[in-house]
DNA sequence: TTTGGTTCTTACAAAAATAGAACATATACC
DNA sequence: GGTATATGTTCTATTTTTGTAAGAACCAAA
């Protein structure tokens, strides 16, 4: 039986997912507090928690940061209001494994719950570098390197990078991307997209003006290919 | 051509996201109640249908219960008013693909809409490859092979073939690929279609001068024969 | 406030895809 | 066979999409 903690101070939200996890068949317990939610964690073997930013008494953020110097490993998805500006990827440096923005579709939700107990198990050794042409990156800690030389990357850039690495050898559309990385309120051009891969494409390519790992595919999007 | 059924009895509404949805290119239909809505719901296939909450005769809750329940299962995004049990949408046992709370930005529903589909699509699509002479094909990825080895497919040509290929084995006039595929507003000429026909055909067939696949029918159209 | 870095927009260049003309060829019907 | 009509095919002009640089806007830290 898979036990998920929700914390979560608004009470019909908290219902609300409560009783829908329960009907995907998964044992929920909720805290309304962040300090309800530390105590419960400590004293739990949870599957996942889904972690609310705006908490009474302690913020989500500060629940992850404590939970992960105990050394506790439980995946955490972080729920942050819309508008709510907090660094997306801060969230994740934080410890969190995902994040979902409010509000969301239950469906979005119950999948990225999926994803994450999926991972659960290879999580620690996924943590591990990876290599596109001359990059090596280290996702989890955000970090990236030419020929074990640290590089400079902005969140944005690991992000996208990210996100491409995950749909490797498949078509991404810059609408893909603008909806999963930027969200839907605010969303930039696709120009903006291209940018990026510009600036992605410097940094892995041997050769950006004929790029073997991130191509372009003319009509459609782009795609990592490895 | 993409078919949106708006259910949405305010009538300003309704007109403006019509006219919206047919700018973006969308074939949009609408209907003014629940049973309407369910009516027309039952007897097209809609690839999206946009559903008002608060809506005489039946609810947009019970409408999206009901078509369900009758194993319909074309996406729903549902539209709800601002503070309008946002839970509830959460506690509907799943019936939404997705929401967005009134007032919208047309942009933030755009997004969503294209997401919906997108989810759509690559979800039935997601049979993987299919053979049709020397070609390989993967319409969920836009990947096309001829013997393991890529070859180059433009995005209009795959449209097409993926039309030819839900129709196999029966006969489509151009009139219906220019419709389907170009939409009313835009639509060159007959020539245009065999343009396309003739490229498909040398990618797909041995011998394009005896075409074994790709069959014309005088007066009529092409047919794919598999 | 200044600074430095990131993100976003804009404008234009480059590349690719598409539409349609023009002409060749095939087919149906008499 | 001859004629009218439909289809096949090639070749460019046009349109659309993508690449990229320059700088404006933004934001956080000093």
């Amino acid at each position: 039986m898979i036990k998920i903690l929700i914390v979560e101070d608004e009470p019909n939200m908290r219902i609300g997912l409560k009783d829908n996890l329960e009907f995907e068949g998964y044992k929920a317990d909720i805290a309304e507090d962040g300090e309800e939610a530390l105590y419960k964690i400590r004293n739990n073997a949870y599957n996942l928690v889904l972690l609310d930013v705006m908490l009474p008494k302690k913020s989500g953020f500060d629940v992850c940061k404590t939970i992960r110097k105990d050394g506790i490993k439980v995946p955490v998805i972080l729920l942050t209001a819309k508008g709510e500006e907090i660094d997306k990827v801060l969230g994740l440096e934080l410890g969190a494994d995902d994040y979902v923005t409010k509000p969301f579709s239950l469906r979005e939700l119950l999948a990225r719950i999926k994803a994450v107990l999926r991972r659960g198990g290879t999580e620690t050794d996924e943590s591990s570098e990876i290599q596109i042409g001359n990059l090596k990156i280290d996702f989890a800690g955000y970090k990236a390197f030419i020929k074990s030389e640290q590089v400079q990357m902005s969140h944005k850039e690991f992000e996208i990078l990210n996100y491409l690495w995950n749909k490797k050898n498949s078509t991404v559309s810059r609408d893909d991307l603008l909806s999963e990385i930027w969200g839907y309120d605010e969303a930039p051009t696709t120009r903006t997209v291209d940018n990026f891969i510009v600036k992605l494409r410097h940094k892995i390519e041997k050769d950006p003006n004929h790029p073997q790992f991130i191509l372009t595919v003319h009509g459609i999007g782009y795609k990592l290919v490895i």
